[in-house]
DNA sequence: AAATGAGATAATGTATACAGTATAATTACT
DNA sequence: AGTAATTATACTGTATACATTATCTCATTT
């Protein structure tokens, strides 16, 4: 009766400082802390029914996702990105798309290529259908599995930390209609090129997707 | 009179937590503390007269970079990579490598194309003295400066902790006289690239530069 | 003799208390 | 009334105490 459910007792446990740690995300995220916001400890810990130990640890791992910024002695605050910050990611991620395409196309397994392929195919109905939470999943599910098949680990968690960082400044761009044809081409490009195994025109393709993606932000913030 | 220290109390205080950080980084980096070994909270506090939650703090600061490994409720220990994390970090950072360079060639100023020569000069007089010391120094120096004038914090940090983590088996490198003349070759290439702006031509020979660095640092670990 | 289980031990997880400092508010002075 | 100085307050920094869990030892059993 233990054994049926070991696997999920083993993952039941999480420490407090992660539960803060993924409450403040999310929160932060989502807007509900906005930019510039200050984190005081106790305060967080009173609302949160914790004590200040797992908020400080928590805060301290959102500052290493450059989600906060701590300053000696003086607190946490929701670190606000600005447009430079914005385009210097962007730049970073550029270089590790066309990597990880690259890698992508000499490395994907069969299966993975079925795989993405689906999730191409829902991507495009779910684009269709309007449905934006879908819609953003998906297009995360499809560069998670080229990130997959990479079997680089330090790639994959650089590249999804930077993901992170654009969370909230991604919305905009794949709510305005206008980029999802373009999108839709990308990622067909992408499919194109890991399926004849053609390294260089993946990491071209890749390049410009990020670049389209970084032109499309820029203007979204530049317009608000 | 407390006008003339100012800026210099401005940066007298360090916080414990940071302290503590800067101490065990730099024995896990000199390999005073070895892949693998516990790092027990208390022992630590005990060894360096603090007590644990600066010692928490500065061993989540490490995991962070990567220098450390955090189990819940098991605790921390050395952080051991593997062949196969020594080459994922590689990949990364050639691309990351060719990215700077490439925008180096169109961005560096003119002072800093100085600067950079100079460097090259002394890291060239540091070689024929064999004064290893200083070789490291230089070629940190030199990379320093093309991250410099990417004018990209993301890039420089992300850059920058790669670098960190490799430093363990960076020694091998340089400590074997047989690289150097390449590694020469290899600066002195990326410099002609920045004086020409020639963009492409830097990102092809920062890349040359890594893949030869990867081979020469997976030979000397297969080796020992 | 090996394996299992109970208990002891030692570690991490969390809470709280105290110390020190930065900020805000208030008062005194110009 | 405005500014400077001083006090008060509130926050972070650090230490410590308690709770919980993992590990180790040793005894017991097969």
């Amino acid at each position: 009766m233990e054994e049926t459910n070991f696997s999920i007792k083993s993952n039941e446990y999480l420490p407090l400082r992660d539960v803060v740690f993924n409450t403040l995300r999310d929160a932060i995220l989502t807007g509900k802390l906005v930019p510039g916001e200050r984190l005081m400890e106790n305060q967080l810990a009173d609302k949160l029914g914790v004590s200040r130990t797992p908020v400080r640890e928590a805060l301290r791992m959102l500052a290493l996702e450059n989600l906060v910024e701590l300053v000696p002695r003086k607190g946490a605050q929701v670190l606000d990105m600005s447009e430079k910050d914005i385009i210097n990611i962007l730049e970073v991620r550029g270089a590790l798309e066309s990597l990880a395409t690259s890698i992508a196309c000499v490395k994907m397994e069969k299966e993975d290529l079925l795989e993405i392929k689906k999730v191409e195919v829902e991507f495009e109905r779910a684009i269709a259908e309007n449905d934006l939470e879908r819609i953003i999943q998906l297009d995360e599910d499809f560069h998670d599995l080229i990130l997959k098949s990479t079997d680089n680990d330090k790639l994959t968690q650089i590249y999804q930390n930077l993901r992170t960082q654009l969370y909230r400044y991604r919305m905009a761009h794949l709510k305005a209609d206008s980029s999802i044809p373009a999108v839709v081409a990308h990622h067909r490009g992408i499919l194109r090129a890991i399926e004849n195994h053609d390294a260089d025109e993946g990491a071209m393709v890749a390049h410009g997707h990020i670049k389209y993606h970084t032109e499309f932000i820029l203007r979204s913030i530049r317009n608000k």
